[in-house]
RNA sequence: GGGGAAUUAGCUCAGUUGGCUAGAGCGCUAGAUUUGCAUUCUAGAGGUCAAGGGUUCGACUCCCUUAUUCUCCA
């Protein structure tokens, strides 16, 4: 079986079982700020178990593209370096919302594997939860019992808490899972050592494959565990490791899932796989950051420098550091390997190949711009070795600064290190990345409660936003929470009227008025799908009626600006060609801010036309159409702009404006017509990042402020000009003369520092040998009585010049002789007006030919003079 | 969110403990060389040293604020 056969047989086998097929979530996670990623198969189903969403299906299966880079059984650092650990990888599972459990799971996996893709079954054994004294839990009797039917006892083994209880976090959905690991080692292995003394034991032969968690349990804060009214399965099996199993390989990567891709590196390197250890390293390591790294950026994750877009760039540039260290591929690669990718991966997830030019474009300007990173990096490596000759070790904090401030990867310094025989300081540098960890941790330190209880109504909030501005409302839950620099509430309504974060759209603000008490909401926030609350106060008698309402001024303005969003999205698909697709969008009541994909800078006339179709399209007042339930197909037949990367569940809600002009699936508020939002206008377009721009615009009384400003300073500038025609060319012919004039004045300052200076050689003094100039001047400060030296230096005579100068009653000094003078006498210039600069309470300094000096006390520029000459002996 | 850095000519970057009339390479313009081109040589133009404030006799350099970018950590 070739990969994409085991993953249909796997569906088609779960179909059977009257499972629902649904596709793979997005692998970038948006409405849960508690992960940046989807890493496991049940991400998507999380507010199911948590209770906050009823299940749509109650038996489902899929296969769900999966990103890990940390974690207990994971870290980044390490993968390349044995045969089955990947950033990105694949989990095939089925799941069951309080309809059938451990009997049914336990016996579906032992048909499949056993089966469907034929898994030798005396290679296979089962792990069951075998108990915790600390949570008073017994062994998994009756996991055990229903494997008992299946396979024998001794093959049945009793795991620890860590290994076969599953927590989602510290405090939520939990229970005990059931593994089964296979033993892939050759006959004489087994022969010799029992496959079952190997499980659990990080043997890269003996593995697990398939996870079943019956889930169970409610964990609380403190501790405790509740029993679960429904109970539910969540599976997960890693793909490329059945792969791996089925084709009878000792590799995830010798499956035909990777194998494609490092041929193709092979080749683009010239070196082949399995001839080099560190070379096969390398290209492992790039063959999964390849699926990485393509696989977020296609779904709408862009590389940057922090949060999941900075994952991203850091699992990219660890692909091109293998490839450029072990490789010797030093220009950008990476990219080139989409192709391949692209090929094999398209059936099943079609997004890889519809994003691929995108992708490719951002790859290789980041590949471009790490690469300058590293050059850099060496530079300033030489450069510390250049500057500390007889080097025994490269200083800890050197190497750190290296790596924290300008990016450089230690290893690279050790590698530039070994090839001079020194050695970095490596307890150095780990201890300041320690320090620096520390410091971050604290920063970020959040402490949640537990929920406090005030309804017994499980329901979700009902939003009623979309038509009012109030509503009553009573508290379902609250909890506190507790962050580094303060605290705050979390207030979960029955109903409410306020806006949570997403889509773009900022949070409503507003109020709970009850009776007795007002609270102030500072913001709302979703997470996954729960609307919650952010006050500064807890309610004081929670179980009050409130009055929730929402800011309203501030929401108008916001709904103003996130209509106007969707209008210019239309607009620009229409000026710039349908190649434009949304990758992020803020809409608040101050402005819009619009991220898409588009390929070179907008002229002039490209953001003019934007800004007149959309001025057309609000006085033309269309009616904003809003359909609510719309199956996902019947929006897209609806023309619909389906945005991968994001998330929908079955049914979508369509926002149109004119069913021809702009139709998008949106859960955000809008104006009921768009005559409300008045002037649009664009105040800047620029890029983020290859092939992606972003403009930014304003709406309303915004706009209007904003042109009213931009006409004031007009008539300012007018005024100022004088000017009653053509104002531009008045300030350009004025911008022109200024420029004249300053060269005018730098030509005679000139002059007359050449003419001050041919005065002095005429009255000059001749004495020892050469011609001594002692001369003041009035209205000349430093830097002119610097140019009057300059041009003294010029003449090639043989002179000492001591120079004095008052400007706005004040002292200015500077001494003069040439070069061959200063060698003979050993005279220095800063030296000497250093000192002397203290008679006139100031300070100086220079070369040792030419120096100047200031102050700040008029009569003692004499004394400074005459000091001068005597320590010139003179 | 926290720490560290950067911002100097059209581009890529130097600029030492505060004092050099702010430089280099590439690019640009003109001239010379050449049948022509590449090349080479000569000359020239091009700078609000990110913006704003402060310290100082004096700030590209030190301090503060802001903006943008990079980078590490979370």
């Amino acid at each position: 079986m070739n990969a994409s056969e085991i993953r249909q047989s796997f569906l088609d086998f779960f179909h059977e079982k009257q499972h629902t097929i649904v596709p793979s979530a997005p692998i970038v996670v948006k409405d849960d700020p508690t992960l940046m990623f989807t890493n496991a198969g049940m991400n998507q189903f999380k507010d199911i178990f948590l209770g906050n969403e009823t299940a749509k299906a109650l038996r489902v299966a899929d296969t769900q593209k999966c990103l890990r880079v940390s974690g207990k059984h994971n870290d980044l650092e390490e993968v390349g370096y044995d045969t089955y650990h990947h950033t990105m990888f694949e989990m095939l599972g089925n799941w069951s919302f309080g309809d059938y459990f451990k009997k049914e799971a336990i016996a579906y996996a032992w048909e499949y594997l056993t089966e469907i893709v034929k898994v030798d079954k005396s290679r296979l054994y089962i792990t069951v939860f075998g108990g915790d004294q600390q949570d008073g839990l017994e062994m998994d009797q009756e996991a055990f019992d229903f494997w008992r039917s299946h396979i024998a006892e001794d093959r049945i083994l009793l795991g620890s808490k860590k290994d076969n209880f599953w927590e989602m976090g510290d405090t939520g959905p939990c229970g005990p899972c059931s593994e089964i690991h296979v033993d892939i080692r050759d006959d004489k292995d087994r022969e010799v050592l029992d496959g079952s003394k190997l499980v659990n034991r990080d043997h890269p032969e003996v593995i697990e494959v398939w996870n079943l968690v019956f889930i169970e349990f409610n964990r609380l804060a403190n501790g405790s565990l509740n029993l679960l009214p429904a109970k539910h399965v969540d599976t997960g099996m890693g793909f490329e490791r059945l792969a791996m199993v089925i084709q009878g390989k000792k590799s995830n990567y010798d499956t035909d899932v990777f194998q494609p891709i490092i041929q193709e590196i092979a080749k683009l390197s010239g070196f082949a796989y399995g001839a080099d250890q560190q070379k096969d390293i390398a290209m492992r390591v790039i063959a999964d950051h390849l699926r990485t790294v393509a696989f977020t950026i296609a779904d709408g994750q862009l590389p940057s420098n922090n949060g999941a877009g900075y994952v991203i760039r850091r699992i990219l540039r660890r692909a091109i550091r293998y490839g450029f260290t072990f490789l010797t591929l030093e220009e950008p690669f990476v990219y080139k390997l989409l192709p391949v990718l692209t090929s094999q991966m398209k059936a099943s997830f079609p997004e890889i190949a519809l994003q691929q030019e995108l992708v490719a474009k951002v790859m290789f300007e980041e590949e471009n711009s790490f690469l300058r990173t590293l050059s850099q990096g060496i530079k300033r490596f030489e450069n510390f070795v250049s500057q500390h000759a007889d080097l025994k070790k490269i200083d800890g904090g050197f190497a750190f600064e290296l790596f924290d401030t300008y990016g450089f990867p230690i290893d690279l310094t050790q590698v530039l290190a070994r090839e001079k025989g020194i050695d970095v300081d490596m307890k150095g540098f780990s201890e300041q990345l320690e320090v620096q960890k520390n410091r971050s941790r604290n920063a970020a330190a959040v402490a949640s409660g537990d929920w406090v209880m005030v309804s017994a109504e499980t329901h979700p909030t009902k939003f009623v936003g979309y038509t009012q501005t109030e509503a009553t409302a009573r508290i379902l839950r609250f909890r506190e929470v507790t962050t580094k620099k303060k605290k705050h509430y979390e207030i979960v309504l029955d109903q409410t009227p306020f806006y949570a974060e997403a889509g773009g759209q900022v949070g409503d603000t507003g109020v709970l008025v009850s009776d007795n008490e007002k609270i102030k909401i500072f913001n709302t926030i979703k997470e996954n799908n729960l609307i919650i609350h952010l006050s500064a106060d807890v309610p004081e008698d929670p179980k009050a009626v409130f009055r929730a309402s929402i800011d309203v001024q501030k929401r108008l303005k916001t709904e103003n600006n996130h209509s106007a969003t969707h209008l210019m999205h239309a607009a620009l698909r229409s000026v710039l060609g349908n190649h434009v697709e949304q990758k992020g969008s803020l809409v608040d009541a101050e402005r819009l801010r619009f991220d898409f994909s588009h390929f070179g800078k907008m002229s002039a006339g490209e953001i003019q036309k934007v800004e007149t179709i959309v001025n057309e399209r609000i006085r033309e007042n269309i009616s904003n159409e809003t359909i609510e339930n719309v199956f996902i197909d019947e929006a897209k037949s609806m023309g619909a702009m389906a945005l991968f990367g994001e998330k929908y569940g079955d049914r979508v809600r369509v926002v149109s404006f004119s069913r021809d002009y702009s139709v998008e699936l949106c859960g955000g508020t809008h104006v009921n017509a768009t005559g409300r939002i008045g002037l649009f206008k664009i105040v800047s377009e620029g890029a983020i990042a290859s092939g992606i721009r972003r403009v930014e615009a304003i709406t309303g009384e915004t706009a209007e402020n904003y042109v009213r400003q931009l006409q004031q300073q007009l008539e300012q500038i007018k005024e100022v000009v004088k000017g009653t025609g053509d104002t531009v060319k008045a300030v350009v012919q004025l911008e022109n003369q200024l420029q004249k004039a300053q060269k005018e004045i730098e030509r005679l300052q000139l002059e007359k520092a050449e003419a001050d200076a041919d005065r002095m050689l005429k009255n000059a003094n001749s004495t020892h040998g050469f011609l001594l100039i002692n001369d003041i001047v009035k209205n000349v400060g430093i830097d002119q009585l610097k140019q009057i030296a300059m041009s003294l230096k010029q003449k090639n005579i043989d002179l000492v010049a001591v120079l004095a100068g008052v400007q706005n009653d004040k002292p200015a000094l500077c001494l003069f002789f040439t070069e061959k003078l200063a060698n003979e006498m050993s005279w220095d210039a800063a030296q000497i007006l250093k000192e002397a600069s203290r008679e006139i309470k100031g300070g100086g300094g220079g070369q040792k030919f030419l120096a100047t000096a200031g102050g700040k006390q008029l009569d003692g520029l004499e004394a400074a003079r005459k000091l001068i000459l005597s320590k010139l002996n003179l």
